[in-house]
DNA sequence: CGCGGAGGCCGAATCGGTTCGACCACGGCA
DNA sequence: TGCCGTGGTCGAACCGATTCGGCCTCCGCG
């Protein structure tokens, strides 16, 4: 393994200049960068990471704490760290994963040093890792909305949303009669912060619409599925609509109604919320709210990167920031130029929430007029 | 954050002695160690990752590849991920998580020093990746088995084996008449150890036994599923077995079956092979050949932690073997204390292949006499 | 009583980069 | 012609650990 004196040695410069060229930190000209950069083609010349890290306190490497709970169906959280993974990969920065839910591990990391910054994946509402993250020497963001985010930067999909317009998706179409099969009753007691916003706008939307709320929660076994369907149907055997915020619980829920007579949309229309994939991968093609979960993860990324600059000091007449790329949400703070002073260490900005939307395919109709 | 040097202050010794009281590499009275420990636990004192790294040559870390392609289960490698993660844990280590396919995220990670070995998944028959893998100054682990595993170290299940054992409970049972659904085209095409190995354990069997073979490829989908299962039904429409080698199709194969008037085990058998946990979640428990993904993802680590303490010295009064703890399954050579020699660098050690066994659940039966 | 050896600790070199201050040469301007 | 500014490069300090050689002390033994 060669060293950057290795480097300097063969393009006949010193280290310092090798370094510069690498980093554009200073200004190295065209003939000393073309030879620099040729020594470092010839010798096959990466640096020592460790050494970058102890000498620049900056180790692009970023941790992501996506831990296994039960309840939660593995291919989102998957979604969200290739996600996560991906748009790192872009900014140069790897990913260190945590699959613990403890918050050693993430003090453990970032006390040696050894990430930049940390994400934290499936947040409950009152999180008990929170006041360790915010004492944290690197910056962290959230996937989800604690109750009290202050201090803190979240990204997620706007659950509370979600609830709404999943519900009144149905309601449109004209339906009024319609369940809720919702997460397993571990991720509610919990208090996992997406179901539990999501729950709380359809249960808005429902009183608002005046309509008897019916929520069932529900396993993502087979015969737990299976049996959450059976029991919503009994306990409303009129029912024309049901939303599923269950992605385990889908292909059990589809063939159970179908099992139990009710055909799909003629005869109960159904909405999923999950990702688009899982809502494609069905028997049939499912009218869903899609959860983005790959956007998310990145827009986490974005955000640690956003954290990572160092605050460009305001002065007005800006060359551009230099151009973390940020795909954001419509939300919160402007993302580039802050319209004013940069504000309070960007402490208090709102959370970025993706707006969610409809997408219709197959599994949602108005409901059939005979039996009114 | 403290550095060694305050901690050796408040100590009262050296920073060199407060290393050794870390390290254990060399004696420190009690007494000393004792202070240094309190210094270190008053200041909250942690090692900077990059700093050791430089010092010692070791991360503590160790790269997990784990691509996610077509056709594989998405759950199935989130089993070998945590495996690997626990049991890294126990030995200290992080996990960086690459999800590229390509080699450039190995050699970036290894040259640059980021990691101490490597774990690489979702192996192909004649994966491209060996040659590079074999070149890296760190060592790498296999999870499958390349055609050619010269000078790699490899663990898995022993698919072959899997193969032969899950149609021979069949035929044990009385059953002539078996198809095999089995992994999607995409893997097969990818000449996938896992799928190929498989496949040629059943199809030796298959012939031995004078069984006609009908295996039929099955995309990971809901349509997929079906279309499988109703073309094998139709090849073959006397079939009283099957085997399905494909976990995201088994919820629907299941159901096709059902509807299709075949019940599951009377009017036909079936044998899965997939992780527990996924023959469990299912609308009956299957019987299968139990994929021990964790098992495995922990035992690629042990094997890592072998390659990685510096080969003892085989001086016969031997103090044993630093305790890996290796709970390695009975293969190859003798896990502890080789026979003779430790031969040519334990390059050419066999794969450490775990036996596979059926574990007899609710899906097979003796085919019904009255069709004789 | 003297010597050898082991136990216990320290000092300094080392790992491989980054970064700041300083230096040099050259060009423009007065 | 002299001075200043600036672009380009170098040298050296520094980041925070590990590790090797050496030194001192104390004990046991002859």
């Amino acid at each position: 393994m060669p060293t950057i004196d290795d480097v300097a040695r063969a393009a006949g410069v010193s280290a310092s200049t090798v370094s510069y060229v690498l980093s554009g930190k200073r200004t190295i000209s065209g003939p000393t960068q073309e030879r620099v950069r040729q020594a470092i083609a010839d010798l096959g010349f990466r640096p020592h990471a460790g050494a970058r890290a102890l000498a620049s306190a900056r180790t692009s490497v970023i941790a992501l704490m996506a831990p296994l709970r039960a309840g939660v169906d593995v291919n989102v959280i998957m979604q969200f760290v290739t996600g996560v993974v991906r748009r790192a990969r872009e900014f140069d920065h790897d990913v260190l994963l945590l699959t613990q839910d403890d918050m050693a591990g993430i003090e453990r990391v970032s006390h040696g040093s050894m990430v930049d910054a940390v994400i934290v994946m499936d947040v409950e509402a009152d999180d008990e890792r929170l006041p360790a993250l915010r004492g944290l020497k690197q910056p962290a963001v959230l996937i989800g909305l604690p109750g009290d985010e202050r201090g803190l930067t979240c990204v997620d999909l706007d659950f509370e949303e979600v609830g709404r317009l999943a519900l009144r998706h149905l309601t449109d179409l004209g339906h009024r009669r319609v369940a809720l099969i919702g997460p397993p009753p571990s991720v509610l007691e919990r208090h996992t912060s997406y179901a539990e916003r999501m729950l709380r706008g359809y249960r808005a939307q429902a009183e608002a619409a005046g309509l008897e709320v019916l929520v069932q929660p529900c396993e993502g076994t087979a015969v737990g599925a299976r049996a959450a369907t059976l029991a919503v149907l009994e306990a409303m055997p009129d029912l024309t609509g049901v939303v599923v915020h269950n992605e385990s619980a889908l292909p059990t829920v589809l063939s159970t109604l179908r099992r139990e007579g009710r055909r799909v949309p003629d005869d109960v229309s159904l909405v999923a919320v999950c990702p688009a994939e899982v809502a494609l991968s069905q028997s049939i093609a499912l009218t869903a709210i899609d959860i983005p979960a790959q956007e998310i993860g990145g827009a986490a990324v974005d955000l640690v990167m956003d954290l990572l600059t160092p605050t460009p000091p305001p002065r007005p007449g800006g060359a551009a920031a230099p151009a973390t790329a940020a795909a954001a949400p419509v939300e919160g703070t402007d993302p580039t130029g802050s319209p004013t002073g940069t504000g309070p260490t960007r402490a208090t900005v709102a959370p970025h929430l993706f707006p969610p939307h409809v997408t219709v395919r197959e599994t949602t109709a108005p409901p059939r007029r005979t039996p009114a």
